[in-house]
RNA sequence: GCGGGUAUGGCGGAAUUGGCAGACGCGCCAGACUUAGGAUCUGGUGUUCUUAACGUGCAGGUUCAAGUCCUGUUACCCGCACCA
C-alpha cells in the first residue's frame, strides 16, 4: 500500500525498461570509431535471499558512470552475471533434495528480475553464468594452462580443514581461526592438495601496483597480506651432522643468538628421532600443537610452550658456540625454513621464550634496556658484544654481515613472503571438476582440451563424505577412466576447484561470452581490455582481487591477454549499514529489502537515495525517512511540466547555476562524489523554483543531466515534452568555464581575524578597492579607528582580513 | 603488536591550494491551503546569559587566518596477526 503520492513511477519505469530490452539500447558492439569504456562491478553470488541493499550501491554507482559514458560518446561494455558456484547452494541443495542447477536457475531468476527492476543498463546479451558448461570449459582449460607450466601442482601438505563443511579451505578464506563462510572451527590437516603457485608471482603482484590506479588503501592490503621481507638464511651446524637452515631479518644479530627453535612440523625431528633422548616429551608436544584449532593456537598473549631437543645442538657459524634446540608451536612450519635462530635480547617472542625457559639473554645491540624488554629498534642501535661488528650501526652490520655469510657459503641473502601457494581443491560437489586424471605409470595427466568441458555427473546425494573425500569420489563411472597418454585404466581427480576459480577471469568472458573456440578472441580482448573501473567491496582484496590480478598475469604470460594488469582503476563502496547503525542482519531484524523500496518509492527513487546517502566509500547507515527526501525531489522535477514557458536558452538569471551544476555534477561523477553531485541538481531545483518556471531549453538540459541518475523518469518527462530522444541518444550537457563565474560575490571583511561586517563586490573588483570599501563600512570604520593597520590581506573572492595594533 | 580508516548540529552528511563551518537532505518549529494531514506550499532552525561570545573527539603549536598543517593524545570501526 503505497502512501505517497506523486507520478506513477510504477507505471514509468516498468515501460522504460521494456523500451531498453526491445530496443537492446545497452548491446555492446566492437566499434573502433568509438573510444572504448569498460566499467566492471563484482558479479554476485546468486544466494537465496535474493539482492541485499548494498548491491545496488556498487552497480548504481557505476551504472551513472556508464550511462554518463554513453552520453560522452563511449562505447560502453556494461555487463552482469553470476559467480554460481559455491557452498550456500549445495547446502540447500542437499537439505531440500533439490539439484545445485535447480536451486542456481531460480536464484538468478530472481535476482535477475530485481535487477531489472533498478533499471541497471547491462548488456544483457553477455550475461554468464560460471556453472555453465560452456563457461567452466574454460576454467578448466586456465587450470590446464597452469599444469603445464608448473603453476598447478598436487602435494602433500598442513591444510586449513573446516570441521563443519568438511573441506579444506585457503589461507584467505580462515578468518579469525574459524571458516569465513560458515564459522565453524577451522583444523590442519595433512593431505594431498592441488595447489597453484601464486607465490611465484608475489613480486609481480607487488611491483605491477605500480601500473594501475587503485585506491591507496587497497594497494597497501595487498602489499601487506602478500608481506614481503628481506633477510638471509643462515645454515647452522648441528652436533648430529645435519646442517640446519634458518630464516632471520636481521642477521645483524647473530652473535646474541643463544639458542634456535624449529616447528613442531619440522621433517628434521623424525630423522633425529633416534639421538633424541627425550623423544616421548617431543611427540607428546608435537600431538598437543596438531590438536590445537587455528583460533587456539594464534590466540595472542598466549604463554610461549616448548620442549627442549635432548640429544643435539645447533653451532652458531659466527662463533661455533654450541646452543640448544627447542621446538615450540610460535614458529610456523610454512614460513621460512619454518626453523629460526632466537635472539631473545632483541626480538620479543624470544624474550618471552627465553624467560619462560630461563635461557641467556646476550646484548648484540646497545641502545635499550634488555634488563626489562627486548630492543628491537633498528635505527638507533649500536653493535657491541659482536666480533668484527662492534661499532657498526645496525644497517651497516646486516651488509658486512651478509657479505660474509656469502664469502663463507654459511648462508644467503633471502626474500620471504607471507603469501602462501593457493589450496586450490574442495572436497565438494558444486564446483568445477579438476580436469586431471591419475595415472600409475604417467602421474598427474591432464585431460585432451578437446574432451573439455569435463562435466558434473548427475550423483544421488550431494553430502560430502565423512572420510574427506569428494561426493564425486563415490560415482565409479566419473572416477574410473583411461589415461589419455597412455591408455591404462586411470583415476579422475574427484575434488572440485574452489568458489574463487570462476571469478578469477569472468571479466574476460564478458568481452566475447559466446565463444566457443577460444576463453574470448583476441580481437575482442585487445578492444575491450583492460577494465577500465572495477568497483568492488574491501572485503575482496586479498581474496577475488589478489587471485584475479594472478591469473591475469598468467594469461598475459601466455600470450592469452596483452595487457600485464586487468584493472586499470579499482574502488571500493562503504557498506550500507541497518537504521541502528550496525551491519544489517537477518537476526538483529534490520535488513531492508530493496524489493520493498521500489514498491513503495520506485527504482529511480531507490537509486538517487543510495547515492546521496553519504561518502561513497565510506560506510553508511539506512535512513528510511531520509527516502522520501529523494521521492520528493523527484515530484518536484515532475511537476515542473506545469510551469514549462518557451526559450531556447537559460535565462539570465538562471545561467551561472546551470552552469556551474553542470560543472559540479560532470566532475563530482568521476571523483565518486554522487552526494555532492545529488546536493547540487537538488540546489538547482531550488533556484528553479525560486523563479516560478522553467524554460524548454533549462528543462531539457536539467533531464539529461539527472538521467544517469534516474534514467526512468528523466526519459518519460522527455518524451512528454516532446523532446528529440529518447535521452540515451542524446549528447552530455556541457558547461563553459566563463560562464560559471558569478559577477558579483558576497565577501566577510575581518578585523584580526573576526568577522565583523560582508559586503557584495563586483567579482572582478582590484584588491586595493576592496580594501578600502572594507575601510569605509561603518562596523568596521569603528573597529580600527585609533589603531595601526600593520597588515591588509584580500583573499580574492572570500574575504578581506585588516589585522591592526 | 602491525597496517588502514573514522570522529563536524537532534540525524545522514557538506566545506580545491589553510580563507565566511554546517551546503544538500531528514527531523523539528511557525504559518498558508484544507472537513482532514504522516499531502503540498512559504518562512525559520549549531549553542548560549544574543550590541556579543562560544563552537569540527581531547591537549598543545604554527599562522593575519586552522575542520584543514605540525606535535602529542583518546575513542570507535575494518583488515592482518607468534610471518622470525
Amino acid at each position: 500500500m503505497s502512501k505517497e503520492k506523486g507520478y506513477d513511477f510504477a507505471a514509468i519505469e516498468k515501460k522504460w525498461q521494456n523500451y531498453w530490452d526491445e530496443n537492446k539500447t545497452f548491446q555492446a558492439v566492437m566499434d573502433h570509431s568509438k573510444p572504448k569504456y569498460y566499467p566492471l562491478v563484482e558479479f554476485p553470488y546468486p544466494s537465496g535471499q535474493g539482492l541485499h541493499v548494498g548491491h545496488p550501491r556498487s552497480y548504481t554507482a557505476l551504472d551513472i558512470v556508464a550511462r554518463k559514458r554513453r552520453l560522452e560518446g563511449y562505447n560502453v561494455l556494461y555487463t552482469m552475471g553470476w559467480d554460481a558456484f559455491g557452498l550456500p547452494t549445495e547446502n540447500f541443495a542437499i537439505k531440500n533434495h533439490i539439484h545445485p542447477e535447480i536451486v542456481t536457475k531460480d536464484n538468478v531468476a530472481h535476482f535477475k528480475a530485481q535487477l531489472k527492476s533498478l533499471g541497471l543498463s547491462f548488456d544483457w546479451d553477455r550475461e554468464i553464468n560460471t556453472t555453465d558448461p560452456s563457461y567452466y570449459k574454460w576454467t578448466q582449460w586456465i587450470f590446464i594452462q597452469l599444469f603445464k607450466k608448473g603453476l598447478a601442482y598436487k602435494a602433500k601438505m598442513n591444510v586449513n580443514w573446516c570441521t563443519s563443511c568438511k573441506c579444506v579451505l585457503a589461507n584467505e578464506e580462515v578468518v579469525n581461526g574459524v571458516c569465513e563462510r560458515c564459522g565453524g572451527e577451522v583444523v590442519h590437516k595433512e593431505k594431498s592438495q592441488w595447489m597453484l603457485k601464486i607465490t611465484e608471482y608475489a613480486q609481480r603482484l607487488i611491483d605491477d601496483l605500480s601500473l594501475v590506479d587503485y585506491f591507496d588503501r587497497i594497494k597497501a592490503t595487498q602489499i601487506n597480506w602478500i608481506g614481503r621481507s628481506t633477510g638471509a638464511e643462515v645454515t647452522f651446524q648441528t652436533t648430529l651432522g645435519d646442517p640446519l637452515t634458518v630464516y632471520t631479518t636481521r642477521p645483524d644479530t647473530l652473535f646474541g643468538a643463544t639458542y634456535m627453535v624449529i616447528s613442531p612440523e619440522h621433517p628434521l625431528i623424525e630423522k633425529w628421532a633416534d639421538s633424541i633422548q627425550n623423544m616421548d616429551e617431543v611427540r607428546a608436544y608435537q600431538a598437543e600443537a596438531a590438536k590445537k584449532s587455528d583460533f587456539e593456537r594464534t590466540e595472542v598473549n598466549k604463554d610461549k610452550t616448548g620442549v627442549k631437543l635432548d640429544g643435539v645442538k645447533g653451532i652458531n657459524p659466527v662463533n661455533d658456540r654450541e646452543i640448544p634446540i627447542f621446538i615450540s608451536d610460535y614458529v610456523l612450519v610454512s614460513y621460512g625454513t619454518g626453523a629460526i635462530m632466537a635472539v631473545p635480547a632483541h626480538d620479543t617472542r624470544d624474550y618471552d621464550f627465553a624467560k619462560v625457559f630461563r635461557l641467556p639473554i646476550i646484548e648484540v645491540v646497545k641502545g635499550g634496556d634488555i634488563e626489562k624488554e627486548a630492543f628491537t629498534d633498528c635505527e638507533t642501535g649500536i653493535m657491541v658484544n659482536s666480533g668484527f661488528l662492534d661499532g657498526l650501526s645496525v644497517e651497516e652490520a646486516k651488509v658486512k654481515i651478509e657479505d660474509w655469510l656469502e664469502e663463507t657459503k654459511k648462508g644467503v641473502r633471502k626474500v620471504n613472503y607471507k603469501l602462501r601457494d593457493w589450496v586450490f581443491a574442495r572436497q565438494r560437489y558444486w564446483g568445477e571438476p579438476i580436469p586431471i586424471v591419475q595415472c600409475e605409470h604417467c602421474g598427474y595427466v591432464p585431460i585432451p582440451e578437446s574432451e573439455l568441458p569435463l562435466r558434473l555427473p548427475e550423483v544421488e546425494s550431494y553430502e560430502p563424505t565423512e572420510d574427506g573425500q569428494s561426493p564425486l569420489a563415490n560415482i565409479e563411472s566419473f572416477v574410473n577412466t583411461t589415461c589419455p597418454k597412455c591408455g591404462a585404466p586411470a583415476k579422475r581427480e574427484t575434488d572440485t576447484m574452489p568458489q574463487w576459480a570462476g571469478s578469477s577471469w569472468y571479466f574476460l568472458r564478458y568481452c566475447d561470452p559466446h565463444n566457443d573456440k577460444e576463453l574470448a578472441s583476441k580481437e575482442a580482448l585487445d578492444y575491450w581490455m583492460p577494465v577500465d573501473w572495477y568497483n568492488g567491496g574491501m572485503e575482496h582484496t586479498t581474496l577475488h582481487l589478489l587471485y584475479s590480478r594472478f591469473w591475469h598475469k598468467f594469461l598475459y604470460d601466455i600470450g592469452v591477454v596483452s595487457c600485464p594488469e586487468p584493472y586499470a582503476k579499482r574502488t571500493s563502496h562503504g557498506m550500507i549499514l541497518g537504521e541502528d547503525h550496525v551491519k544489517m542482519s537477518k537476526s538483529r531484524g534490520n535488513v531492508v529489502n530493496p524489493d520493498q523500496i521500489v514498491a513503495e518509492y520506485g527504482a529511480d527513487t531507490m537509486r538517487l537515495y543510495e547515492m546521496f546517502m553519504g561518502d561513497f566509500q565510506l560506510s553508511a547507515p539506512w535512513n528510511p525517512r531520509a527516502v522520501s527526501g529523494c521521492k520528493r525531489f523527484l515530484d518536484k522535477v515532475w511537476n515542473l511540466q506545469e510551469k514549462v514557458v518557451d526559450g531556447d536558452s537559460y535565462r539570465k538569471e538562471l545561467e551561472t547555476p546551470f552552469h556551474q551544476t553542470i560543472k559540479k555534477v560532470t566532475e563530482d561523477i568521476e571523483a565518486l562524489k554522487f552526494n555532492t553531485a545529488i546536493a547540487a541538481m537538488m540546489s538547482l531545483m531550488n533556484q528553479i523554483a525560486a523563479v516560478g518556471s522553467i524554460n524548454r531549453a533549462e528543462y531539457r538540459d536539467l533531464l539529461i543531466l539527472l538521467n544517469p541518475f534516474v534514467p526512468h523518469i528523466t526519459e518519460e518527462i522527455f518524451e512528454r515534452q516532446g523532446f528529440m530522444g529518447p535521452i540515451t541518444s542524446c549528447s552530455w550537457v556541457s558547461y563553459d568555464e566563463e560562464k560559471c563565474k558569478e559577477n558579483t560575490v558576497e565577501i566577510a571583511v575581518q578585523v584580526n581575524g573576526k568577522i565583523k561586517a560582508k559586503m557584495t563586490i563586483p567579482s572582478d573588483m582590484e584588491s586595493a578597492d576592496v580594501i578600502a570599501a572594507a575601510k569605509r563600512d561603518e562596523k568596521v570604520a569603528s573597529e580600527i579607528e585609533g589603531k595601526t593597520v600593520v597588515k591588509e590581506i584580500y583573499v580574492k573572492g572570500k574575504l578581506v582580513n585588516l589585522v591592526v595594533k
